[in-house]
DNA sequence: CTAGCAAATGTAACCGATTTCTTTTTGGAG
DNA sequence: CTCCAAAAAGAAATCGGTTACATTTGCTAG
């Protein structure tokens, strides 16, 4: 492994010079600076940048912790840090706690002195456990909120989008609205079953409003389906706490005969790509996460300035309405 | 921030002493190893990768370089690797070289130093550039060939795929299969289009197959489809290089009548999510992409133990055909 | 021609860990 | 109670860079 030595000796000169030449400092001579690119370039050098971070005391490096390294979601929001992170010459660090909060803490460890800064989607929204962790390291959390009033997030509006999708469907005529929760332990799925409850409630003066089980997969969409197919309560929309679950919630009614987006209109939340796709196309609440990665990005970019950042500085990306097939009725 | 130094004053013992013990050497005594255990969760102590990956000349990280941060594809790599190497307790630093050569060069250096291996996704499938780069890091190439002799691989197998597609094709009744490529600069595109032309001229004696250019995205399905449907060539089927214009082209030939699964069967490649949704679904080419990505990782694992593998290592994944409702006709 | 000063280069300390080599401590045998 | 080997702890070198400080060089001005 050729080391800056090499190439000083190499190039006749002292590491210092060498390391100012390669370094850009304007303080050598042409000349001498030629000779040091001409032996670098023979000797086919690179600069160790662990040893460098290690003196220059940062490392142009960004951690990145997310629960999960599921489909669409993860890779636009990675994306979208990467939009950002790449322009400004920054190396991403890729942490996964699968869901769990001690892999958490253990990730987070385990980028001390490798990143400059922290970019955490904690799991479940929950950020309580990282706060210790990441005193010392300017952080920016995406999708949760931290309550410590000192770490900046930037996060969708999950009780808007829950609202904006449960106006929707009255205003398309729905009266008996069912929804589908996501799990209890998600906050994300509790603050879209707040904004369905109180639209319910302003609107329609609904104050215990029917509201099935999920966790966000596949299976309980199909098993809420068999649920209010079997029973007698009237209903004649369904709000699903995310796609997956009302694609498959459509899926099911369909093949029992229910004509979606006439006699039943159905709404998710989400947008993932397969939205449009299904038929009828599902209405649903959308998000920019390549956005909420991007956004993410450039907090931390100007905490890493120096700038010094709190959590008033956090954004709420408000979602917007996608208006498919599925809630047809009422044009 | 604290170091070793701080642990060790606290502790009262030598900076050697608390190395030892907070590495779990076992020369420590029961006693000085808890006094120093004590220290260091008193000062929060959080050792230093960069200055430990220093002396011990690995850093227990691997760098994973990819063309591209879009959609599911990279997704499913990046779980794939992690699936492995989070077993590992390796961490992963991303590389995005945004589909450039010269890119590739300055991301592959920017890792010098940080990571102890590289798995490298080069883009348009084309290793040559990379070559000198990779010489003395350990480097696993995925979805490409390298022509060195020296670097292992692992790749989906186009050519395989495009064969059992077209083979289905004319099983199904086909005779006139026209294949809209994919970019002629893509090595996959390449091989996709040979696995094509080999089985028309074997099973149909058809030396000059219909070959539409395409780029792999969703316009090039539409104008090919409009191509089709303006001209007077006659055609029952058609291989697209990739779901997408696949696809596109279904959408497009449905809006002006046609039947796709009766009278003009249509096959893709890849098996996106979305093949499964559309209707028809479509018959496509389904590879395990995360196995290519895990697969991949274990190589890696392998070599970071000190094995030595060279091409003959690499590792070929075989594609399975997805049969669905777009090529129904003749069941 | 040389003093004086700025520019260029060199020397060596340092970043925060690990590890080799020494020194001190410990404990058991004689 | 001494001595000695083994065990434990410490001192210092090292990894590969950067940079503060010291030194040399080169030029200008008196």
């Amino acid at each position: 492994m050729v080391t800056i030595r090499d190439v000083a000796k190499a190039a006749g000169v002292s590491v210092a010079t060498a390391s100012r030449a390669l370094n850009g400092l304007s303080v050598v001579t042409a000349k001498t600076r030629k000779k040091i690119e001409a032996a670098a370039e023979e000797l086919n050098y690179v600069p160790h940048s662990g040893a460098r971070s290690l003196t220059r005391r940062k490392t142009d490096t960004i951690g990145v912790i997310l629960p999960d390294l599921f489909g669409e979601f993860f890779s636009e929001i990675v994306r979208g840090i990467d939009m950002v992170t790449h322009g400004a010459g920054k190396n991403l660090l890729l942490g996964n706690m699968h869901g769990s909060a001690d892999e958490t803490v253990l990730a987070i460890r385990a980028m001390r002195g490798r990143v400059d800064g922290l970019l955490v989607m904690p799991p479940n929204s929950q950020a309580d456990d990282i706060e210790a962790v990441t005193r010392d390291i300017p952080t920016v959390l995406m999708n949760a909120h931290a309550n410590d009033g000192r770490t900046p997030f930037v996060a969708v509006d999950n009780y808007a989008g829950a609202r904006l999708v449960t106006e929707h469907l009255i205003d398309r005529g729905a009266t008996k609205i069912v929804h589908i929760a996501g799990p209890a332990s998600n906050r994300d799925a509790r603050e879209r079953q707040r904004g369905y409850c109180d639209v319910l409630l302003e609107r329609l003066g609904e104050s215990s409003p029917l509201i099935l089980p999920g966790d966000f997969r596949e299976d309980a969409g199909r098993k809420a389906a068999r649920l209010l197919l079997n029973g007698d309560i009237p209903f004649d929309a369904v709000f699903a706490g995310n796609d997956i679950m009302a694609v498959d919630f459509m899926t099911e009614m369909r093949t029992s005969g229910r004509k979606i987006g006439e006699d039943l209109l159905v709404a998710g939340f989400d947008d993932i790509p397969l939205a449009r796709y299904v038929s009828p196309g599902l209405t649903t609440v959308h998000s920019d996460i390549t956005r909420l990665g991007s956004t993410a990005a450039l907090m931390m970019l100007r905490m890493m300035k120096g700038e010094e950042l709190d959590q008033d500085d956090s954004l709420i990306i408000a979602p917007t309405l996608a208006v498919r097939g599925s809630t047809a009725a009422g044009e």
